[in-house]
DNA sequence: CATTTCCGGCTCTACGCGTG
DNA sequence: CACGCGTAGAGCCGGAAATG
């Protein structure tokens, strides 16, 4: 079959109704059933909240939060750390430039305040988080984008011409859009008028946003079914058989997005990560050998795994 | 035809703070 | 003092395409 090209429309070969791996049978509707069972069984229930969460200045994690824009932001710094470190750099952002009070933001981060601020400013402030620099660099970038896209946009609304994504967006969304531009009030909400592949081929345009990320603001905040792929479920991919030993999480990402039945995909990233992390077995750089293992409690999923992968 | 250049696909590593 | 966390970018390889 067609081999998915990476190119500059598309940096990282993300497919869409279709696996890199078409001769691959598993997992199976039935296989994905059995995991799912036995993780609940192990670590309790896990669904999908139909509703945004109310808004949190200590929640960094995994864009769970109600404006995209915030989500976004808040899951780059959420990269490359522990979760006790990203949600203090959240907290310091929110005592820094504060938190908008209305809005579909509100409770947001005002990233307006960020974006007009300083660099430097804005690396001191999330320091905790690691790659401060990095990330703050990636950040500024992403708003100085996403205001000039907006004001790109909302002069194409106003002159009628067609505005790429835009096609189910009605006349009110698209005066809000407007709005928003002529207000400079940064927004991303536009992207919920998109389909899921649209979503995440503009989430991935912005610099520090890489698939990971995009999955997880389409997951969480867009509520869309979306096989997240994080380093845990990359892991267990692999030791179920999944997908093959030697591929890479952007792989893992579209075969499981083929799939994973789109019912299962937010409880098995969730249940996924927990395993990940508390099962002893299974932690990172734990192996059949080294200290404890013997010791240490059987792993649920034992049977279905193999580690050598 | 021989040589060079290009490019997809892959691996490896920097990045950095906080934790154990 | 090793390790977690994910992206970007460098480096490598081999086949394809371009060049002489």
């Amino acid at each position: 079959r067609k081999k998915v090209k990476r190119g500059t429309t598309n940096k990282y070969g993300m497919t869409r109704g279709y696996s890199p791996y078409p001769y691959r049978t598993v997992p199976t509707k039935e296989q994905c059933e059995e995991v799912h069972r036995i993780l609940v069984e192990t670590h309790g229930a896990v669904m999908q909240p139909t509703a945004a969460p109310p808004p949190s200045i200590t929640v960094a994690g995994c864009g769970e939060v109600p404006a995209v824009l915030d989500a976004l932001c808040r899951t780059l710094i959420s990269g490359n750390t522990l979760m006790a470190n990203a949600d203090k750099a959240v907290e310091k952002l929110a005592e820094v430039y504060g938190i908008l009070k209305d809005g579909v933001g509100a409770g947001s981060i005002n990233w307006n305040a960020v974006w007009l601020a300083p660099k430097e400013k804005l690396v001191n402030t999330i320091r905790a988080a690691g790659c401060p620099d990095r990330k703050a660099g990636h950040i500024k970038a992403t708003l100085d984008m996403v205001h000039e896209e907006q004001k790109a946009r909302a002069l194409a609304h106003i002159a009628g011409e067609p505005v790429p994504g835009a096609q189910n967006e009605d006349d009110g969304q698209k005066a809000l859009e407007v709005k928003k531009a002529v207000e400079d009030y940064l927004s991303l909400e536009h992207v919920r008028a998109m389909t899921v592949d649209e979503a995440l081929a503009e989430f991935v345009r912005y610099p520090g946003i890489g698939v990971k990320t995009a999955a997880c603001v389409a997951l969480f905040t867009l509520r869309f079914p979306c096989f997240a792929v994080d380093t845990h479920v990359h892991k267990f991919c692999k030791w179920l058989g999944w997908v093959p030993e030697k591929a890479n999480d952007v792989d893992t990402f579209n075969h499981g997005e083929h799939m994973v039945p789109d019912h299962l995909k937010y409880a098995l990233h969730q249940l996924f990560i927990r395993h990940g992390q508390d099962c002893f077995k299974c932690r990172k750089n734990t192996k059949p050998g080294s200290d404890g293992w013997n010791e240490a409690p059987d792993c649920p999923l034992e049977h279905l795994l193999d580690r050598s992968k």
